[in-house]
DNA sequence: CTACAACTTAGAGTGTGCTCTAAGTCAAGT
DNA sequence: ACTTGACTTAGAGCACACTCTAAGTTGTAG
């Protein structure tokens, strides 16, 4: 597959991932993506890999996790397969918490659907006063 | 019930609700939380019902809400049951963000998951390797 | 060759949600 | 009356995750 050859700009990566250019780069300089290949030793050229990159880190992001989390994540990643291990166990603690999470949002979910079903009962109660 | 109208101070309201003498002060401060009754006009004397309250905001942040939402959330409720269509009408859209926010991380628990199960794969080949 | 849009860096600034400090007041025990 | 510890306010400071600015360089279309 040639396409996967193919480099991007680093607005394209903006346009793609909907991450700013501003925030790209912040999060290259922070160590959360490598540093990426110039053309002409300035411009960044960005592979689908880097890309891909990108969009797991939106997805740990949108989990909660802290960026320092996610800049080890990362740097293990780099390090290559001597640090799985280590990655399985960050996945893991990630899995736990994720889960915590969403077992607690499900607990206020609950009580978001009482107070509605209660005022909205209130509510009938009003318009039935007024009507009455 | 006398116990009801028991009241607290603000280090004891800390010790239960786990926010700080601080971010109780500050949550007044902003208008998250009315203004607390006074013994002697300065000390503040907390009741159940302030308690109470609290542990609603504690939930409600929980969910993500913002504390500017908040905030519109408790002015309505101070207001009375005029206000009791527009808080159901927010406690709605909550609903709704929390139900998809609870969606999207069940999907990357998905790929958190398949993430742990490739690389758990990868580790047991390597101790194959290693032990042939 | 020139114009001009897109890129570059270092570093400053911003919004959110706390968190702490300084300086002082109050309440309870001895 | 005095000490001690909890309380008070106004306002400064902090951590996080961006977000923007200034000043300059590069790449492409006419």
């Amino acid at each position: 597959m040639l396409n996967d050859q193919e480099l991007f700009t680093i607005s394209q990566v903006a346009e793609i991932t909907g991450l700013s250019v501003h925030t790209l780069r912040y999060y290259e300089r922070i160590g959360l993506i490598r540093p990426i290949d110039r053309a002409g030793n300035t411009h960044r050229r960005y592979s689908s890999d880097d890309i891909g990159w990108v969009e797991f880190l939106l997805k740990l992001r949108a989990t909660g996790m802290a960026i320092q989390n996610m800049k080890t994540y990362a740097e293990l990643q780099r390090a290559g397969e001597e640090t799985l291990e280590e990655r399985v166990e960050m996945l893991k603690t990630l899995q736990f918490d994720v889960k915590a999470h969403i077992h607690e949002l499900n607990e206020h979910l609950e009580l978001i659907r009482h107070k509605i079903e209660f005022y909205s009962a209130v509510i009938a109660g009003q318009k039935q006063e007024t009507s009455a």
